[in-house]
DNA sequence: GGGCCGCACGTTGTATCCAATCAAGGAGGA
DNA sequence: TCCTCCTTGATTGGATACAACGTGCGGCCC
C-alpha cells in the first residue's frame, strides 16, 4: 500500500478504493455484505467506471470478492482460510521484523514502547485494535522493502475483521499475555536483537492462531448477503 | 490463479488478462516495455475498458506496473526486489510443500519423477523453464489451500523473467546441482517426509538467490520503454 | 400439489465519446 | 549556448448509453 498506492489511479478510483477500504476495515461493511456498484457510485459521486476500478484494487487487497456477472461482496474468510493467513504471517512477519530492526531509530523505538503501554492501559476495543495495528506496522517501518511490506500490510487488512471479532469476544478477559509479548518485542527491538524479536513474534502470531481455532463460531455465516461470497471456492474447480 | 481466475471478469477482461499474462511469461513482452491500451484493444479486438480491467488484474499479479495518467509497463524488478522475492519464497514454499505432501497421490509423485528426469535430459532453455515450473507447481498441488497456493503462484510469475535470464546465462554450464536437488525433493516427497522436503526446498531457493546476486547485470535497464517503470519507487515517498 | 420452463427485472459488462493529464518539442530570452 | 516556458500532440481517465448475463418470480404442465 502506502508507497504504491499513490500512483495507482488517476484519482477517483484511488479515492473510492481508499474510502471503501477504510469503511471495510472499521467494520462499517461486514464480511459477506453485498456491494452494488451503483450504490458506491452514488455514495462517492462518481460513475460506475472508477467504482469498478476501486473494487478490483480491493479485490487484489483481499478485501472484496468479485464474481463475474454477478456482483461483489466484502471478503469473508473461512476458519481454514484464516488459519492459513496466520500461518503465512508466522513465516513472513519474522522475516520483516528482522530486516526492519536495523532501520529503526531511537525515536521510533520509544514510540513503540509508548504504544505498548498505552494499549495495556486502555480498555476500548476499537482503540486497542488501532494501537495494535499501529504498533506492529510501525515496528516494520525500518524495512526498506516495498514488496514484503505491502504483502504483510495486505495480510493485516484481510484478517482485520476477525481480529476485531476475537478481541470483542474476550473483551475484559485475560489478555495480559498479549501485552507481555508486546513489551518483550520492544525489548528485543531496543536491543537490536533480530533473532529474539523473530522468536517473540512467531509466538505472538501462533498463539493468536491457536486461540482463533478455538472459536469457529466467529466464522459462521451471518446472512448479510444473498450469496455466500467465497466461503468455499473449491466448488469451482 | 487457476481457481479464482475463472470467476474474475465477465469474459473479455479475463481473456485479455490471460493472453497478456501468457505473453509476458513467455518473454514476448520484456520487462520495462511500454504497454499502450489501444494497442491491446486492437490486438484483442475489444475496447479499452476491458483492457484496463486486464491491466489492473495483471498489476495485482505483479506483472504490470501502472502509473496514473501516464501508462503501463511490464513490471521489472531491481536486484534488491528480486532478492526480496526469493527471501519470501524461501519462507512460503517450504510451508506449502509440507502441507501439500499428504495430499499427493502416487501417480502425481511418479509424474514428478518423470519431470525431474526429463529436465535433466533436455537441453532447451525454454523447455527447462516450462518443466521446472510444472514440476514445482505440481509438487504444491496436494495442498487444498487457496490463498497460499495463489500467492506462491504469483511469486513464480513475477520472477519468471529473471529465472529465464539466469538460465540463459549459464546455458550449458554446470547446473547439475539443480537436478540433484530436484531428485532429492522427489525422494523426500515420495517418503512423505515433509521436513526433509522443506530443507531441500529452502536450499534450492536460497542457492538460486545467491547465484542471482552474483549477476546484477541481469537487472540493468535495457531501454525497452521510455520511463523506468518502477525500478526505484522510493522517490515517491 | 409439486416441479419445470420461461419471461421480466435488476445488475453487471462493454463500447463510444469527451475531458484531463503528461511528455516532448520549439520558441523566446538571458 | 543553455535554460525556461509554453504550446501541441498523444495517451490515459471518466461519464454516459447500450448489451449481456444471472436471478427470481409466476405460470404452466405433469
Amino acid at each position: 500500500m502506502s508507497a504504491t498506492e499513490v500512483l495507482r489511479e488517476g484519482v477517483t478510483g484511488a479515492r473510492i478504493a481508499a474510502e471503501l477500504r477504510s469503511a471495510i476495515l472499521t467494520g462499517e461493511y461486514a464480511p459477506g455484505a453485498r456491494i452494488r456498484q451503483e450504490d458506491l457510485a452514488a455514495r462517492y459521486g462518481a460513475s460506475r467506471v472508477p467504482v469498478r476500478e476501486a473494487l478490483r484494487i480491493l479485490e487484489a487487497d483481499g478485501l472484496v470478492t468479485l464474481v463475474a456477472n454477478t456482483g461483489a461482496w466484502v471478503a469473508r474468510l473461512s476458519l481454514a482460510e484464516c488459519e492459513e493467513m496466520y500461518r503465512i504471517r508466522e513465516k513472513l512477519e519474522p522475516l520483516l521484523i528482522a530486516t526492519s530492526i536495523p532501520g529503526l531509530g531511537d525515536q521510533t523505538i520509544r514510540r513503540l514502547e509508548e504504544l505498548a503501554t498505552e494499549m495495556e492501559a486502555g480498555t476500548d476495543v476499537e482503540a486497542f485494535l488501532r494501537l495494535d495495528r499501529e504498533f506492529h506496522l510501525l515496528s516494520y517501518s525500518g524495512a526498506e522493502t516495498t514488496l514484503l511490506g505491502d504483502l504483510v500490510h495486505r495480510l493485516w487488512n484481510t484478517t482485520q475483521h476477525y481480529r476485531r471479532a476475537y478481541t470483542l469476544l474476550l473483551d475484559g478477559g485475560s489478555n495480559r499475555i498479549v501485552h507481555d509479548e508486546h513489551h518483550l518485542l520492544v525489548t528485543a527491538i531496543a536491543a537490536h536483537d533480530g533473532e529474539d524479536a523473530e522468536r517473540v513474534l512467531i509466538g505472538h502470531i501462533r498463539r493468536t492462531r491457536l486461540q482463533l481455532e478455538l472459536h469457529p463460531e466467529l466464522f459462521d455465516d451471518l446472512g448479510t448477503g444473498r450469496t455466500p461470497a467465497s466461503q468455499n471456492r473449491k466448488d469451482l474447480l
